[in-house]
DNA sequence: TCCTTTGTCAACCATCTAGTTGAATAGCCA
DNA sequence: TGGCTATTCAACTAGATGGTTGACAAAGGA
């Protein structure tokens, strides 16, 4: 059952695939390229590299022997979605909170109808 | 060395703890109000809000002996430019190759000065 | 005071994760 | 053909994670 916003979440906990992220953003790259600067061997960041393609955050090509990884941007978008959808949520119930203080402070300026509980 | 970032990403892997964030964003609940729903024990419950709180994303009151969690939306901020910062530069990646293939498209057309490589 | 409610702490367990090394596969180059 | 390059696969290990149960602590209500 572990969806796909649990494999994004997850690929991008871990810091060095945050920075494999962050170079192919700039540019595609192969295997080894990609592992060359890290102090660990190529298969890590082979291992590294399939965990962001389950997660579909990257595709691989073919040139030769070659297997170049391709960044894919619109996976980010799952990410946002969900952040935004409870950003927005929570922001809208401090405002909420917000009118029932600004009530409580005129009070029965108005016979308001708001009948939420404050929190 | 495990930076913010990590502990976030990492929290919001998992979908109680994503289902938690959910309902945090609409209010302020008890330890025992949050976990009622799941067929967990409250132990596991409390486990995964301390993850929650060491990534910052929610933090805890005192109400006799009740602990109410409240959602610290801000947190999200810290994701959101991570994700939108290399979204952005991918994107703007896309709209270099375009140039480039329009360039190829019209032949010198216009000597242009690019000498970027193409991917 | 004792009992109940609310929550945490501790020990334990199974599984996952991030790394290792060594061997295998696949495709160029001579 | 043989060898070099690029990459993956397999087996192993140490440590993290997500769950369990049982005991403890802290505060309110009888």
């Amino acid at each position: 059952m572990t969806d796909r916003l649990d494999r994004v979440f997850a690929a991008l906990a871990d810091p060095t695939r945050r920075d494999l992220v962050a170079r192919l953003a700039d540019t595609d790259a192969t295997v080894s390229d990609l592992a060359a600067p890290y102090a660990m061997s190529l298969q890590a960041v082979s291992k590294h590299l399939k965990v962001l393609e389950d997660a579909g955050l990257v595709t691989r090509g073919r040139d030769a022997q070659r297997r170049p990884v391709h960044l894919e941007a619109e996976v980010f978008d799952l990410m946002t979605a969900w952040i935004e959808r409870y950003r927005r949520q929570a922001e809208e119930r401090y405002q909420r909170l917000d009118a029932v203080l600004a009530d409580l402070a005129e009070p029965d300026a108005g016979r308001s109808e708001t009948t939420q509980e404050a929190v």
